[in-house]
DNA sequence: ATTGTGGCCTGCCCGC
DNA sequence: TGCGGGCAGGCCACAA
């Protein structure tokens, strides 16, 4: 699924898609728009204008416009099977848990270049969406970038459990279920432990292991090659110490750890 | 404010 | 071979 190095790997795609003035943009399903804004402002926001840069603020694409919607940000995001494509290119070859068939009626959003090329969001299962403007104020820190202080302050005076708080976007921006598994095997944490019982020496692990997993997944290229990954089913083991893997819910997701190791 | 829960959405896999 | 139930989880509305 689209978590964090997948969409630095849409962001990357979509600087192909900067300074290229749009003709239109086109909803293949109303409901794919976010937000308070009307699709109908959404598309005149983009009619005319083009992208001037392309950041990532966790799992959220933003695309800047320029004239004549300076200071206007079309948001991108992609729940769990959207894909990004360019001109026909798609910005991350696997996706796990989504289809990989090429079926344009799953083109939710797409945005035509006047020279004649496209960027579309293929979302299959409609659980991401477009939004015109959104609000960034309310995510937290980005996970590739979150500081030790940062992390400490998300995590601190909380009984909720650890997973759920590093899952919670607007206290960390950006680690989706995959990757808070594999962070907190290789940190040797449980998912389960209170977010707030943490001691000095776990949080800087914590956050050592974060963004050196978030760094190395990038350059993997996927959230779904992982160490930990090919063991999230039934019998599955530990590949640090063999022990069998218990599969249980935390926060309301799904979650493999080492009962073991992790503590 | 914080926290937990259920619903949305639909392709895919498994068992019958 | 076809069919139906269960599963996947990011995000949001809602309740306590």
């Amino acid at each position: 699924m689209p978590e964090l190095p997948e969409i630095e790997a849409y962001r990357q795609l979509a600087e192909g898609a900067l300074q290229r003035p749009i003709d239109r943009a086109v909803l293949g399903d109303r409901r794919f728009a976010r937000g308070h804004g009307s699709p109908r402002d959404l598309l005149a926001a983009l009619a005319g204008a083009s992208f001037t840069r392309a950041r990532r603020h966790g799992k959220l694409l933003v695309l800047d416009l320029g004239a004549p919607s300076e200071g206007r940000h079309l948001g991108l995001r992609f729940g769990m099977t959207g894909r990004l494509l360019l001109d026909g290119r798609a910005g991350v070859e696997r996706l796990v848990y989504a289809s990989e068939r090429d079926v344009s009626a799953w083109d939710r959003f797409t945005v035509r270049f006047e020279d004649g090329g496209r960027l579309v969001v293929r979302d299959p299962r409609l659980l991401g969406g477009v939004e015109l403007d959104p609000d960034e104020s309310v995510l937290g820190p980005d996970a590739l970038s979150i500081t030790a202080a940062q992390l400490r302050r998300a995590l601190e005076h909380s009984t909720v459990a650890l997973k759920a708080r590093l899952m919670d976007q607007h206290r960390v921006a950006g680690v989706g279920n995959l990757i808070a598994d594999e962070v907190l095997w290789r940190a040797s944490l449980a998912p389960h432990r209170r977010s707030g019982s943490l001691t000095e020496a776990e949080q800087r692990r914590l956050h050592r292991h974060l963004r050196q997993t978030l760094d190395l997944l990038i350059h993997r290229g996927g959230s779904h090659l992982g160490d930990l990954m090919a063991e999230r089913v039934p019998g599955g083991r530990c590949p640090r110490d063999g022990t069998e893997l218990v599969r249980s819910t935390v926060g309301g997701r799904t979650s493999w750890w080492c009962p073991h190791h992790q503590r």
